[in-house]
DNA sequence: CGAATGCTTTGATCTACATCAACACTCGAC
DNA sequence: GTCGAGTGTTGATGTAGATCAAAGCATTCG
């Protein structure tokens, strides 16, 4: 577990087309979806298009935040390190999020690509400035950042208050809600991470998080063609045991949640 | 534990000063303080002050989010549920700070006063006006929402991979740190919190954090002249039980975590 | 192709913390 | 004063999940 892959050389660019912004097909689901043609081309006026590969790092906690992104292509984990090197992830981030939130002239956390990776990168001091120019793009912006808080939030909850079969079944369901929103379908979820990223992201053990996959395998909720790939067999169960609040009476699911 | 107590009667609203955001002197410690004095006057004409006793609901999870609010005295304890009653307190709010962010037209947790409280309440509709007219508060939220997010990252950290005694050691020397920013005292704090608000706020049993208190009693790290005051007698050992990123070498401090 | 390397799974054992249980302290009501 | 209710502490025991260990299973690479 090498997590020092601060590249040598800066992230590589990618080759430069004219209106990069308007062509952008994710837009839509991004906080560049706030913006009218015009206002697209400002924006595309102080953006570079980079890419990483699997491993690299975008940035490390810490650094000067002089950067934001937005992901056009793949997958980046977040995360938090104790001295000891213990790890914490505290999110993952997909095609069309936004990455670089919570900051404070530094970054709070670390990223790093999971798999190759497109990225749009703002400077952010002339991000800023176009924030004051365009209200429609800082509201977006705020948007966001009060559903990263409303998502962090959920976390808490899981992290402090979930078991671990809790954690996994809400980790599924929550992956492929966010696959539905991306406009993927939501019963086979591709598992970019490995399984220790999922523990680091769930507080559990590797080993915790792959036996309840087996049991949910054996469970028929869930089916893996590949440890890459779940597909959900029966998400009515998964919600169950995930917890969700629900205004159904328990009584006839509760026996489900012994299992 | 009931957390139901919803009040019948809307908050009870403070007699109604003239200019009462040009009196506030807690202002310049929170998000008003971006304002100038003519500004203050606009935000004090959609400002409502009102008052809470202990143990009374502000808002509860799920709720329409009309209001926002900044709290002018006392502390209210945010809140997450499960539907089987296991409780996730996703952060403390002390006298300055705002409340009611991570929305998305309705709150995504609970609130609850935890002392006798007075707030300045904000129709959110209409503040969402002001923040057009006033792009300075709307950036200062957004600043105050990406503090928000990194200090969640970090309770995802505490609650992901920390070990009891860090975690309380944490839960500490933050409660300390932000005394100091309100400019109190950081050595002797004062706990408004039960023991099972910080067991749900760490994710512990009431009778860990009462073990753990009692071990850095024993230790000479805390003194407890009542279970609702810390003093802070060691704070070194403390940074270091909380397991700070700290660039010096582990190996001189590394026998205290044993401990 | 076979060896090496890095994931993932499965099994055996251990432990930090939860749970269960009892007792102690505080403070307001009467 | 003392009763009772709420809150906190301490002790005994149980257990979910961590840790330790080893064996599959792919994928890469010489």
């Amino acid at each position: 577990m090498s997590h020092d892959n601060r590249p040598s050389r800066p992230l590589e660019l990618a080759p430069q087309i004219a209106n990069p912004c308007q062509a952008c097909a994710i837009r839509v689901h991004s906080v560049c979806g706030a913006l009218e043609p015009a206002e697209l081309n400002r924006l595309a006026a102080i953006t570079t298009q980079t890419e990483a590969e699997p491993r690299e790092t975008i940035f490390i906690e810490g650094d000067p935040a002089d950067y934001l992104f937005v992901v056009t292509g793949g997958g980046v984990r977040m995360y938090k390190l104790l001295p000891d090197g213990r790890r914490q992830i505290t999110g993952f981030i997909f095609t069309g999020d936004f990455l670089g939130l919570a900051l404070y002239d530094n970054y709070a956390y670390s990223a790093e690509a999971m798999t190759k990776l497109q990225l749009c990168r703002f400077p952010r001091r002339k991000l800023e400035k176009l924030l004051d120019e365009f209200p429609k793009l800082e509201r977006r912006l705020l948007k966001t950042a009060s559903n990263e808080l409303a998502a962090a939030q959920d976390q808490m909850l899981l992290l402090g208050r979930k078991t671990a079969r809790e954690k996994i079944a809400t980790f599924l369901l929550s992956l492929s809600e966010r696959a539905i929103r991306r406009g993927e379908r939501g019963d086979v979820i591709a598992l970019p991470m490995s399984r220790e990223d999922i523990g680091d992201y769930l507080g559990l053990a590797i080993e915790t998080v792959s036996r309840t996959f087996t049991r949910f395998k054996k469970l028929g909720v869930v089916y893996h063609s590949n440890p890459r790939e779940a597909k959900i067999l029966d998400r009515e169960t998964l919600q169950d045991i995930a917890g969700m609040a629900e205004d159904m009476s328990l009584t006839a699911t509760a026996a489900f949640r012994r299992r």
